[in-house]
DNA sequence: TATGAATGAGCCTTCATTCAT
DNA sequence: AATGAATGAAGGCTCATTCAT
């Protein structure tokens, strides 16, 4: 007795990343995602590969609508000062909003993702984008010597995103205001 | 059929923190740790009571090490620049030996060590330690009046330099050259 | 690969307790039960939580049956002494049949088992039905006067059944009648 | 560095029958009998060449207390319902010492006893002595038309001590009283 | 296309037994 | 004779994936 479920992928899509969000790759299982979503585990299979595929498929998505906010900012004609704040507040509240799913960036513990083509790929786009950033920004000498030094602070920018959110996340203001002084420190 | 193993723990040891820092907690099994430690899988039980143990034991021994260091170099009397290159390099090389190991501070995805009170002490150590040398520093005005500064001038350091691994593995000079200049930017 | 078998739960519990009344419950594992049902260990898990569980559902349909013909039995009016041998005969018939599952009456050595509430349950279920039987029926005096006289006869006599069972296991019919007359001592 | 230990075997029965006793023989292990006993694992396999050897050894020596008594009493010359008592106290307090391993009697779940020569002549020991009692007394005639009257009688006997013991243990007076009476019925 | 029962390899852990010392 | 670490088969349970309906 198949139900009709509107939207059935994206109903899956949705539950999906509440529970990687929530959980992690390795501590959601199938069943839970089919539950949750109101469809049987072969449903998922309809759609996705295996659990891998559906998970980087997400997880895509998710970056992805980052990855346009923040090539919007690129756009504009702003200050550096302003432009820093508000993509380091952009993507504050991405990751915040996506909070586990974040975390892939700087950590793969799951063998089965870690050497995958895909994530890299987004990983390699998310630093990219960062260090584009920075590329366009007068660095302080001190640091300007440094090779690769626009990877380097976009890496850093990332992760110290990443842990204000673990360590402080209830203080997001706060948050926010530290990375914004405390990556401008490194602008001329 | 039993055999005489000499220094069969310091081997069981040796073999799982290996294999733990290149495949991480969920991707090592007992199993794995036995044949590659040449003993039993029963023998791993006479050691340690589960694997958690054993990966708890594994991690705190080796982060004692490191916080040893870190707590020398806090006695030395020397300039506070000289100060903080030398607790980086040491961190550095630290995490650098332990590779994956270091992980586990800013990402516990795994359900069964997430809650676990001596991982949160060992994370809550390490980060302490950051931060009472911070504490010792004067920062930048306009970084001082954020709340809990130290904290998150310890993590974000913390933090950088497990990713200066992870994309820079092989500049490690570059690598502690940036991080000191870059921190440094923070001090007075 | 999965295959498409038909009244698996039926087959499952019919293996089940053939296995269960052979060896007992710690002496059948899993895998037995899977092997002899045709179906694989992971299939027993989607109709029972544990092996626990699946030897408690068996054991209680098991006695329910019996508790069924017991109480049809208390209803019908007929003299005591057809009264005491009709429950003696269906008594001894329904644990012939099950065998070594009525011997969780009088023995429950496993630890697990010992203090499961649902298995106490059955036990008392049991014996107060034969304990009612015995209220209804007016007891020599030499026993009447011995507190929980009613309990003890029950008793006594659920375990002289099993044990004639045990020990005369060809000689049904003498062994009911010994059993009939010999608890009719005790009635006046 | 082996200690000395006075009666070792002593030692190991005593506390092997204080486990066996408490936990039946399925839930003790060689270690915690070793533990105990304050000896080295191997050690027991010095006195016994395994678990069941050891766990056969205690139940013979411990029966064989009890049989002795009970000869001693078979050869008094004292009034059939003086002996009936006598008879039932002494196996009621030795069996109530002795605790579960009594229970073998009517139940051997464990696979690894069930088939065993020693404990069925054990058991067999036991009946046989409980039956010669009975062959010596005159039963009722409604009883004593019976196949096995003695037989039976003593198993229900027995089975009946056991099963005062487990469910009113602590009315040691009132059980015995009971069942003394109980089976006296029997007796003309 | 949707279903969800069936699959079974694989994981953690236990424990009777062995044997080098 | 005593030691106790080492052994490894075996058991309970999980979960990604398949496929008959």
């Amino acid at each position: 007795m198949p139900k009709i479920i509107k939207d059935v992928e994206n109903t899956i899509r949705t539950c999906a990343i509440e529970l990687f969000v929530e959980l992690s790759y390795t501590n959601v299982d199938m069943k839970m995602i089919a539950k949750k979503s109101g469809v049987a585990v072969g449903t998922l299979y309809n759609y996705y590969e295996n659990k891998k595929e559906l998970y980087i498929s997400i997880l895509k998505e998710s970056w992805q609508n980052t990855f346009n906010k923040l090539d919007a900012l690129s756009e504009l004609t702003i200050s550096s000062g302003e432009k820093l704040r508000k993509y380091i507040s952009a993507l504050y509240e991405d990751v915040e909003a996506r909070n586990g799913l974040g975390k892939i960036l700087i950590n793969t513990s799951v063998v089965e993702l870690k050497d995958d083509k895909e994530i890299n790929d987004l990983k390699n786009s998310l630093i990219l984008r960062a260090e584009s950033l920075f590329n366009s920004l007068n660095k302080v000498e001190t640091l300007d010597k440094y090779p690769n030094i626009d990877s380097r602070l976009a890496e850093s920018l990332l992760v110290s995103i990443l842990t204000m959110l673990e360590f402080h996340p209830n203080d997001k203001e706060d948050n926010i205001n530290f990375l914004v002084e405390f990556i401008s420190l490194s602008i001329k």
